[in-house]
DNA sequence: AGCGTACGAGACGAACCGTCTCGTCACACC
DNA sequence: GGTGTGACGAGACGGTTCGTCTCGTACGCT
């Protein structure tokens, strides 16, 4: 006897439904934008009852989390094995200048960058959203940065006593920053310019 | 005779209404949250017909960034002659942490944050709102950043190629992202570690 | 084979939306 | 001061989406 409150019957699911329902989501969040997504606009581009959507999900942003992460991993298989792992070429500026770019590309993709959008300005609002979509989609990112900057160290090019963990936002929250709150223009120069400042510091060498 | 499309006859508006609006949308905000605040729930909380709102704003996101601009400047206003310039007392480091630590409490400010949040995230999703969000209040702020990064230039305490408006970013923006995003905790210890990193840099000096 | 349950479809009341229409009253203008 | 214009509070209105519910159907465990 399950729990009124847990989800139906696992086994029972429709993957078919699943998959449209997430194409039909990530399609609508693109081409109309987050606000005028509805559940109901989803259900009836999916082909599918409301019903179906709210068995599985609380929220629409439920929804779009949930679309959102099978998306990435999509993308991390076609990418190749490591998912996004962070180059060693020993070099640290040019291995972060080279992620930081690539970073910057799929910022630029609408059908990238619209739903994360979405999410991030809905995690903002909605703190369990967000902490959600932190902790699945955010910090498993950072923490490769924080692997590489441990190399670093390793290496001797990254002062012992840095913390890896706060060290990487010298150069990713501000790429963010301007993202997400056009606090200004983002291109290869800039996240360069970024890797630069952060690694010799702002003060006279 | 007047454009159709301009706002009504600004003299004869209620100072009165145009105040209790303000009030009962900041309020709602940070009681119910910036989703469950509706303009109905303005109108009614602030005892004023929906149609005065919707004679001089266009949304609940417009009601509230001129809400939050009130705000602050009621409480620059309160907080003395210059509003929050950055000290220069010749000890950049030194200044730099005091104003995070200030900013810090500020955005535990419950009356203070749950706006601004709120604000943030609508900018996010809502391109034309998010820019004047930012250009209004957040490059404002930056700017005195700025300011005082140029002054240290002149005292030789930063280096004169650096770019003040890309530098500030290196202290602002993660503070920004772990307040925004929720991806790490937010303490004086935090903020001081960024201006220390920041200055100095993470490679061996 | 059959039962159970997820499914597609859509009806339902509730909440808000944004527009509109009242009658009232304050204030700008003369 | 007197007058008339237009902003005001109040709320009715149709439309949209919400989240719940109830059907009959058909798929998939056991």
């Amino acid at each position: 006897m399950a729990s009124k409150e847990s989800t139906p019957d696992v086994s029972r699911r429709s993957e078919r439904s699943r998959r449209a329902i997430f194409d039909a989501a990530l399609a609508l969040v693109g081409e109309v934008g987050y606000p005028k997504t509805t559940v109901e606009g989803i259900a009836a581009r999916a082909g599918v009852g409301k019903q179906t959507i709210y068995r599985w999900w609380r929220s629409k942003a439920d929804v779009l989390l949930d679309a959102f992460l099978d998306l990435s991993e999509q993308a991390a298989e076609a990418a190749g094995q490591a998912p996004y792992a962070i180059p060693d070429t020993g070099d640290l500026a040019a291995d972060l200048k080279g992620v930081l770019r690539a970073t910057v590309d799929e910022l630029q993709d609408p059908a990238f960058a619209a739903p994360s959008r979405a999410l991030a300005a809905e995690g903002v609002v909605n703190e369990e959203l967000g902490r959600r979509f932190v902790a699945r989609l955010l910090l498993p990112q950072l923490e490769l940065y924080a692997d590489r900057l441990r190399s670093a160290q390793r290496a001797g090019q990254v002062r012992a006593d840095i913390d890896p963990r706060i060290a990487l936002e010298l150069f990713v929250s501000p790429l963010a920053q301007r993202w997400l709150q056009h606090t200004g223009p983002i291109s290869y120069e800039y996240t360069d310019t970024l890797v630069d400042y952060a690694l010799n510091g702002l003060a006279p060498r």
